[in-house]
DNA sequence: AATGTAAGAGTCATGACGACCAAAACTAGA
DNA sequence: TCTAGTTTTGGTCGTCATGACTCTTACATT
């Protein structure tokens, strides 16, 4: 630090914004069609430049806005940064990446800066079946990785479920990150026994087509924010 | 992404190190003095400006050897990114910060590039003991926190200790990092029962000052890269 | 009414964990 | 040499979380 910062190289900054959401029972990423080269035509995770003005958060925030009209501001974590020479081919650009969680939305709304937006199915974004531009890919990966394990020392999982919830909705979260099993019974002690989890409202759920007992709905208790109520397999 | 990058504001882009290290029981960082303006004569943490041609990691790996002549190329990791627009005085500066832990190293010496450096407490910096240029004392913050969940998702613990070590060292690693007082024969049946621990070297370290049956010298086994052997109280 | 499905409640064995206790092996001082 | 103090190391005991089950309840579909 004992130089002249203006001497210094200038670099672009960017916020990149990993928005995760569970549809049809499997995690989805939101992504957008670029519709200018570099990788002009291909997916890739909304995002756009810093502003001097602004902190990294609010940048992310108005990104996010800005392509997809969707507000998420309480849940937005940045879980890193990424700069390598080459990772932009017109020039020197470092971006901070940043986790979205949010709970099924149904249709996307592509929003005022994106040509195209979708929910495209995570694991086809892993195995290479979706391409993404950039280092795009790498950045998603540490995203999906960062979400396995702030299910488990976060409460970050209520965030994918709506207000009211049943309890298989929100097993179906920890089945669909962690990539396992859960018995629901189990799941259900688990959230039970040591209380400050979920508390009841009275109200069910509709069964689904194939029936079964109608679900209760619960709200999310404030412990979440200290530990995760159940711990990983293996 | 639809503009042209190089229309957008220019920032210069640093990574800034947090060394941690036990020394005399207790958690200390490594700082350096600022032999410039802004904060002249106050105690930053070591880090300096990343170059077009290097990524992140090698920037924060040559920026600790320059100003620290440590080489802790395999335990640096990134933990968080800053860009609040005030936090330079003089320009707009976004930093990466990254987190490297060492083991006891004894004296420290002052790089090239810093005029004076020192292992401070961490809870002196923490309770505002000492005072820190620009925003390092919430980098600084972040950091520990960061290597609180580490400690018992990873197996950091080994980094804070040499390549051979008693059970009692490394349980002062976890007293001192979480703030507890574990039980030592509960914390030596912890790294035995599930296996893949530690390894017994056959050597014994000598007593401390206090006396005391002397303690076997044990050396880390791999399982260390899944998860912490202990999980964190409370 | 019969069948299928999923929620919800309970049982049982295992195992991890905290709180202890006690022996072993050293140092320091009387 | 003897004794007190300290630390490691090995062990017990009770509690509680957890995984694997089973069984009942309450719905949908046919």
């Amino acid at each position: 630090m004992n130089y002249d910062p203006a001497l210094f190289p200038a670099f672009a900054v960017t916020v990149d914004v990993v928005v995760l959401t569970m549809s049809e029972g499997t995690l989805h990423v939101l992504l957008v069609r670029r519709g200018e080269a570099p990788f002009k035509g291909m997916w890739a995770i909304p995002g756009g430049f810093k502003r001097p003005t602004e902190t990294l958060d609010e940048a992310a925030k108005r990104e996010l806005v800005e392509e997809t009209s969707v507000d998420a501001a309480s849940l937005l974590t940045q879980f890193g940064a990424y700069g390598d020479p080459e990772r932009d081919p017109r020039m020197n650009v470092v971006t901070i990446g940043y986790l979205a969680v949010l709970r099924d939305m149904g249709a996307v709304v592509a929003g005022t800066d994106a040509a195209d937006a979708a929910l495209i199915s995570v694991s086809d974004v892993l195995n290479g079946k979706i391409d993404l531009a950039f280092d795009h890919l790498r950045i998603v990966g540490d995203a999906i990785e960062r979400v396995r394990v702030e299910l488990e020392v976060s409460g970050i999982a209520t965030a994918f479920v709506g207000p009211t919830f049943t309890l298989a909705e929100l097993r179906s979260v920890y089945e669909a990150v962690w990539g396992v099993q859960l018995d629901g019974a189990n799941f259900r002690r688990s959230l039970f026994t040591e209380n400050g989890w979920v508390i009841p409202t009275g109200r069910r759920a509709r069964p689904g087509a194939a029936g079964g007992k109608p679900a209760e709905l619960f709200r999310a208790k404030r412990a979440w924010k200290f530990r995760g109520p159940i711990r990983r397999p293996l």
